[in-house]
DNA sequence: TTATAATATGCATATATATTCATATATAGA
DNA sequence: TCTATATATGAATATATATGCATATTATAA
């Protein structure tokens, strides 16, 4: 596997040192992968899909997703911290709601890949 | 926690009753779930980043990317599978490419989001 | 203050999966 | 055929993390 071997080597090397140059830090690519890790996970999106439709306390996000409290409050405190989702307190309530409008566009998009296989 | 003494259970009872009605299956929330899961990888996200610049041989995606060579095959295999990317044989060489363009629609939109933060 | 409801959190555990090593397969050339 | 190159794969392992239990915290009401 030398690179003076490769069939490729004229023809997309300066591809190569393209994708290179602008290929991102690693902190980067972790900060971009968060997004897609968070709605890559079945409860974590079933929660998302719910907030789709407006903002809800915890008690009903458990009866609309399934799951125990705690874990769908654990899975909570994980898509707050990662922005996906915000809260304000409401009396003896937390309401979350989706933290803005691209994760809507982006699970539009994915359901769109997903519709075409 | 009961149902009754939740305060917001007048208003918001509608939406969980129609949360609960759109509420994809397991099976498709997991379905739906993959191209997310795909993307919130680090390597992987690696790998579909080089990509969009178009189509590259293993070789040279390891050395976009760093990493073994066998791992990146591994990832490589896992992303076919999802159908996130696509490949054809020429020669000694397999070239892969973004399976379709709604992958770099997705990842515009990640990149939206993140940079928001 | 006491009791109850709603939510959050620490910890333990089970599960998923990324990574590496060694090896297998496939293709091309001599 | 034999050799070298490019890619793929099986197995083992380490790591990340989802989940559940018990309990803590916060807020309301009596």
């Amino acid at each position: 596997m030398t690179k003076e071997n490769c069939l490729l080597k004229e023809e997309h090397e300066w591809r190569v040192q393209n994708v290179k140059a602008e290929m991102p830090t690693a902190e980067e690519i972790e900060r971009e992968c968060n997004v897609f890790r968070m709605l890559g996970e079945p409860s974590r999106l079933k929660i998302v899909l719910a907030l789709m439709q407006g903002e809800m306390c915890v008690y009903h996000l458990v009866e609309c997703c399934g799951g125990t409290q705690s874990g769908t409050s654990h899975q909570l405190r994980i898509l707050k911290d990662n922005r996906v989702v915000k809260s304000r307190r409401e009396g003896q309530n937390v309401l979350y709601s989706l933290a803005d409008e691209h994760i809507v566009k982006i699970l539009e998009l994915g359901k769109a890949h997903t519709d075409c296989e």
